[in-house]
DNA sequence: TATAGTTGTCTATATCACTAGACAAATTTT
DNA sequence: AAAATTTGTCTAGTGATATAGACAACTATA
């Protein structure tokens, strides 16, 4: 329910341990920002008695999120709180990386990982409007704020047309830099498609996260002004460190 | 990665059980579409080796889902596909459930769980533009098309100008013809926010969901044409049968 | 009718998840 | 200094999860 507190409920032989259960609740918590930074999160037996389980448990959820690097214990002296809220992502019809995220974060910049020439998949061909088969370049980007992984993308551009941003992306860092050498000056976002998932493995390695974490997955066509698609990209969101926030096309 | 096959990888003592883990990615498979309605599942030991797992193992996975009304099992034959591929629900300036969903199912309503005056919370407060603690009318409702349910929601109206507004959801099934009877001819979507987290208790009832269903969760304000908030909502939809389209606002 | 392929059931064993209790170690408060 | 509070470690027992293998029951096909 929304403005009262969350049912602190868990569910027992669901297939998901009740650590990872309350993991989960506490890392909700904290992103919807029940905790201030540095702040105390309450003494393991006290939560033990909120999930009714055995200390142990609780302990073992903790374990996670220290593992995580959202939590630090003290021996003695408590248990406490690492990480911030959630970044609010904006998508519209202007949606760029790192103007949307100005304000809320001092640094961003996106990483190329990997990048490759393949024949357009049926999914692909139709966002890019070419025909399948056809070359295309697909970079795999991370997105980074202060340090922290936001974003995974995976991200189709016509190879001819596009020929060697791979290497511009490496070195300006941003998309929207990278397409102006190509003479794309703006463009605009045409369609975007919106799920949710669990994270499969390899975006728990790109993204550091925890097994059973829970990805926002945005699936989107770029056109230019006139209508013209230059870029199909599926970007994935780990839904515990970003929300998206919708603005006017 | 899009147009190639998905990693069917899973992860060992990651607090979420095997079998879960691959119910949960022959779930997103077929709601992906790569499987026809009524199409055959791979055999167990096929899937067993697949995932690397113990046939055992595949069969608590598809015993989950029978039980979910996503799978039949008939001895001797098979295993096959019930449910359908996602609906995509648009998300724009004039977001409507009913119209939204049109042409993707024959049928849809809203069902009103439960309704209740109270004070605003702050959230609530803030997206109605009212003072807290203003009495507002909460509408528990959920969303169903061809008799599933694709939707749970909180809505919030001011309580003294859509007084009754309950019983009027309980007559019409729609927000949309119940706002008309009390003079809203038309409204538009000021703002969304979206976000993923597992499905909480009251949810899965709801929903008719197993635990560890994940669920897309939409914030959003609605206002008259001139600007009023007139609506402040969080949908919860089921992200196994439901991705969201962002259409132009 | 026989055979191959499939799901359903049973037994047994090993590992992980959870509970229970006790006490140590570190820190803060009295 | 002593007491209270909190996290860290250890042992032991129970139930859920996963593996392994065998065979029954049912269906489709050669």
């Amino acid at each position: 329910m929304a403005g009262q507190q969350r049912a602190d409920s868990i569910e027992r032989r669901s297939g998901v341990s009740l650590w990872r259960q309350i993991a989960d609740q506490v890392l909700h918590s904290i992103a919807a920002g029940d905790f201030a930074e540095n702040a105390a999160l309450p003494p393991e037996v006290a939560l033990a008695e909120r999930y009714g389980v055995n200390r142990h448990t609780v302990r073992s959820a903790i374990a996670a999120l220290v593992q995580e690097g959202v939590l630090r214990a003290e021996q003695g002296r408590g248990t406490f709180v690492l990480s911030r809220k959630r970044l609010s992502y904006p998508i519209g019809a202007r949606t760029r990386f790192s103007t949307g995220l100005q304000g809320q974060t001092s640094e961003r910049h996106i990483v190329l990982l990997a990048s490759a020439i393949e024949p357009a998949s049926q999914r692909v061909a139709e966002g890019l409007g070419l025909a399948k088969g056809t070359e295309v370049i697909r970079l795999e980007t991370r997105g980074e704020a202060d340090g922290r992984p936001v974003s995974r993308a995976a991200s189709w551009y016509e190879a001819k047309r596009f020929a060697g941003i791979d290497a511009v992306m490496t070195e300006t860092g941003s998309i929207t830099a990278s397409l102006k050498r190509f003479g794309i000056d703006d463009y605009l976002r045409q369609s975007t498609v919106l799920s949710a998932r669990h994270a499969d493995a390899t975006d728990l390695a790109a993204l550091n996260l925890q097994p059973g974490a829970i990805v926002l997955v945005a699936v989107a066509v770029n056109v230019t002004p006139d209508g013209r698609p230059i870029q199909f990209s599926e970007t994935r969101f780990p839904a515990e460190r970003v929300e998206l926030k919708l603005s006017a096309l």
